[in-house]
DNA sequence: ATCGCTGGATTGTTGAACAATCCAGCAGAT
DNA sequence: ATCTGCTGGATTGTTCAACAATCCAGCGAT
């Protein structure tokens, strides 16, 4: 009963008009699969919580197999841990789980960004940009958080890469995850603001190595700050 | 019938001395998806193929249910295709694919090169280059193909990152897919035995610049060679 | 406290059932 | 002959109920 429900499209008369897209319709498990994503990214579920199968499909009104197959979709992407026979948990990111992701960031972001991209693209990381000043503006910390994934996320996507940017994608599901832990603080925020004007600007200029520069400088010390918060 | 089977390990009489480690034994569902995998490396089962459910149920001698399960776990992974209410159906490399997976690889590769390792993963990378050597020196085509599979996942391992591990094996499980209509000629191995050697010297002799230099080129070239040969 | 047992809960897997969808083949109309 | 629309069979999507295997907390005995 919690969102997964969706009405099945019902323009009952209109049967002349033929209709020529296939109409999106999500299989159950993958509603199933984007509702719990959606929990997660929205810190409902707190990492290493554990998910009982019986429960969920409970609450959403589906077979239990069908939840199965969301849990194998999830865990696929590294956000759902399954431990077998002892269940199905929210994932958690380990100290050297941070070092992990970040060096996955690096390889994906500094080589899509040297490789500049198309001026759509381009115009796409600029739009992440003004988000995130907007978002300042009016003090939205929940809207600095996206903008600045979107800013990532239009980096990678210059590649002009499904792949990558499924996993850039996946990495920052993660990174989701883990944020809810970390209390963002406005003060932490504070300094890429700049820096993603930056790094921009000098997209925008051509200045390719220099932008993939201080983007690999902002990746490193973003980790430092993301280990130095998480301890150890 | 083919292969999924496994003896329940059966010790029978030695129940004194306990057990300390877990014996790792995979689910029936992951078994399932390890023989799919296995016999797509194998090129048993061709690209565009479909998998009937029912059918793969009945010759591995599992429930339908279960093969659904791995389904959805190589479906994450790109080896097979779901076609929602058509079937799943075994992953096509198309044009736009190549370009796709080389700037994943690209990305991957020539950043865990640039960034050295460890001597042991130093070691790894050389073991691999000899491994391609006495697999020409033996005229074995298919031991070539992997000891270079085995001499790029190597690179990669040199960044001691989990989750870049996983991402080029399947990156390199798809490519697998796509080498078997691409019939290999022991000609089109003959350049890069050398060009692993360079690269894996300039690597030991800490030239990560120009390692990393010859890689991209490599990476570039051999790009060019997949398009033109699945032609366009 | 430690050890070993036991019972209940949860997972792993199966088999059967049924609705929804697709597809090939066929009848009929233009 | 080609197109249209129907129909039946096959396959997928999903549910349900069952059972074996496994885990875990509690409890009693040493």
């Amino acid at each position: 009963m919690a969102g997964v429900d969706q009405e099945k499209s019902e323009h009952a008369g209109i049967d002349s008009a033929r209709a020529r897209v296939r109409m999106r319709v999500p299989s159950v498990a993958e509603r199933v699969a984007q509702e719990l994503r959606y929990q997660l990214a929205e810190g409902f579920l707190v990492p290493g919580a554990k998910l009982t199968e019986a429960t969920i499909a409970e609450d959403l009104g589906v077979s239990r197999n069908t939840v199965r197959e969301a849990f194998a979709e999830l865990a696929g992407e590294r956000l759902l841990l399954r431990q077998p026979n002892k269940g199905v948990f929210v994932a958690t990111l380990e100290a050297g789980d941070i070092h992990d992701v970040y060096t996955v960031r690096r390889a994906i972001e500094v080589s899509s960004i040297r490789a500049g991209g198309s001026p759509e693209r381009i115009a796409a990381v600029r739009a992440a940009v003004e988000e995130g000043k907007r978002a300042a503006d009016a003090n939205d910390n929940k809207g600095l958080g996206s903008a600045n994934q979107h800013f990532h996320g239009a980096i990678v996507a210059l590649a002009e890469s499904s792949r990558l940017n499924t996993i850039m994608a996946q990495i920052l599901a993660e990174m989701r995850l883990y944020f809810h832990k970390a209390t963002l603080n406005a003060h932490f925020y504070s300094d890429w603001l700049r820096e993603n004007e930056q790094i921009c600007s000098a997209l925008e200029a051509g200045e390719l190595e220099s932008a993939g520069d201080l983007l690999l400088a902002y990746l490193n010390r973003s980790e430092q700050q993301q280990s130095a918060i998480h301890g150890e």
